[in-house]
DNA sequence: GAAGCTTATGTTACCCGTGCCATTCGTAAC
DNA sequence: GTTACGAATGGCACGGGTAACATAAGCTTC
């Protein structure tokens, strides 16, 4: 950058002083609005910053406090677009209104190596909290360290020593998905699951499994993606062979859209043929052919809660969202033999 | 086993230099490959900071410099999920290659006021660089101010005196998809357009104008959504109750699959009685049904040449990936009368 | 071998809020 | 009247890199 980034010189706590006719430390107290301070005072330097269009510098606050009003997130690069940007804009939402910038920090894959690269260069940042919004498939020690000495808060339930934990009850997605397919008539429900290091996956399979369990069936194989469409339309294509398939629990509407593609190439159609409920809602679930029956997960209010969680602006603790079914046209009745 | 292990303190180049028995400038410039350093010095100062532990710390930088090295990302929060956060993986990847961390700053909605505290909230982070994403509306002298001071550019076309402008060019993407429809036979191409306020939509719908007026064919009204199906589901209801419509254009993908959805409850299939073209090829496009033609735009390059624009790091400057037609099953001929 | 240049390294001031302590003043308590 | 105390404010050092300048060698070149 040749360009050097000069801006012009802003100007600082000491020219507001000099204008107010008070001290630096005085402006500071009341920009922090310290109680010790008059009343007309605190008018002076008001007045005096608005004129000279005072802007807070959080750099040296950083450097003599530690505290940078920062906090980092960390997401995953592929797949699952939507939670994505909902999960973002729920989390800088929240942390703007605590008065907090957002950094960001994506993974290219899920990685070990990656995952502390990008803790330690948010560490590096000075943050001062971090929300993990994908799985840690191991824990290094590195890992621990950052997330010992960093507030943490993980969305999707993995844990370190240090990290709280904020996560959408998964086992009633899935518990609720299955039910209402068995709810409908279905004899038996197979399932399209994520991939096993997500805990949300794993969550929504035992709920499926445990509602299978309940209602004395025995599950079959689970079926894994990765929750892109493109691997749900793998999935779909080895279900559509299977005749006895009436009704599946798909762990994500991305992969409903490709199982669905395979079920329709096959000449099974939905919901007349097969049944079909997903997980997430996206905002493209209630437009596709059949819209789909879905598990509405709210990301924006997950991202928001951890905001909350991090900086202990809601003392209850974890007050989740409930996952809701949303009922559409993608699942019927399977056809009476 | 220094004392500088121990919690809380973390080591500072001083600390390193004294390990090193060198300065804490030549530390300085040893990790910042400064040329003027000694291999043996740099060696022993690299070694140090191993031993230690030592871990960079951006504040003083900036207090002293006046470089962040980090980024502001300014994004829209509604609608337009995949777009956005492949912008954001594309500018988090080329920001993190050049050592630079990304800031985001997300607006709930297109208002001047939002954008401006946006952009003030970035500048008193002290970004080296904006990249908005997101339409101008109206820029207002306090804009001007921020982006004449600081490095911006904007991915959506608008401009400001001082940001400099990177945009895929959405007239080609426009006439591509309005061309593809005349050749596969039909007389006239119907638009739902993006919402006025962006460059991307105008464009586009410009490309359509331009391309019909080629061909000598008057062009229709166009139809205005707002980029959510939810919207296109709306000029879709309208657009099917036109007998003579036989082939649309839609200025999204997302608007696409409203569109799709209301053709279909009126009875009019895709693509045997209407033909659909739009843009973007998001990754749900080829899992619906039919799967989408599309005209694709790789977001997630225009993400990094955003950043590379903005750290001057490619000095082609505007090298704008071309957008390319993917030809799928919601066009066909018009069904001979 | 002295001037002139390059390379390697050190010294010092500075960036700008904030923590801590000192100071002043007014008032309540004894 | 003197002590005690809180409120309001100022003074100053500090945090950890970095720019700018200074210094000390090493090497050319005539």
């Amino acid at each position: 950058m040749t360009e050097a980034t000069m801006r012009g010189k802003q100007p600082s706590m000491a020219d507001v002083a000099r204008a107010a006719g008070v001290s630096a430390q005085t402006v500071s107290r009341t920009l922090r609005d310290s109680p010790n301070v008059n009343a007309e005072t605190r008018r002076r330097v008001l007045d005096a910053a608005e004129q000279l269009r005072y802007r807070y510098n959080g750099a040296p606050r950083l450097l003599s406090s530690g505290r940078s009003f920062t906090l980092g997130l960390v997401l995953l690069q592929a797949g699952g677009y939507y939670s994505r940007s909902a999960v973002t804009a729920g989390v800088e939402a929240a942390a703007g209104q605590a008065g907090y910038s957002v950094s960001i920090a994506t993974l290219a894959e899920l990685d070990t190596a990656l995952m502390e690269k990008s803790l330690l260069k948010l560490s590096d940042q000075g943050v001062d909290g971090i929300i993990i919004a994908v799985p840690l498939i191991s824990v290094t020690q590195r890992m621990e360290d950052i997330t010992r000495d960093i507030p943490t808060v993980t969305v999707d339930g993995s844990r370190t020593t240090g990290a709280r934990v904020l996560g959408i009850d998964q086992h009633e997605a899935g518990r609720t998905a299955t039910q209402h397919l068995l709810d409908a008539g279905h004899r038996q429900v197979w399932h399209v699951a994520g991939p096993d290091e997500w805990i949300e996956a794993r969550q929504r399979r035992q709920g499926w499994q445990e509602c299978l369990a309940a209602a004395g069936i025995d599950a079959p194989p689970a079926l894994e993606g990765d929750w892109s469409p493109e691997s749900g339309y793998r999935q779909g294509q080895i279900l559509a062979m299977i005749p006895e398939v009436t009704a599946i629990f798909v762990a994500s509407d991305e992969m409903a859209f490709g199982v669905i593609k395979a079920l329709r190439e096959r000449g099974r159609s939905v919901p007349q043929d097969v049944s079909i409920v997903s997980v997430d809602d996206i905002e493209l679930a209630a437009y596709c052919h059949p819209p789909l029956t879905t598990v509405r997960q709210d990301f924006y209010s997950s991202g928001a809660a951890a905001v909350a969680l991090l900086l202990g602006t809601d003392p209850d603790g974890e007050s989740l969202t409930q996952a809701s079914l949303i009922v559409r046209e993608s699942t019927a009745a399977p056809r009476s033999r």
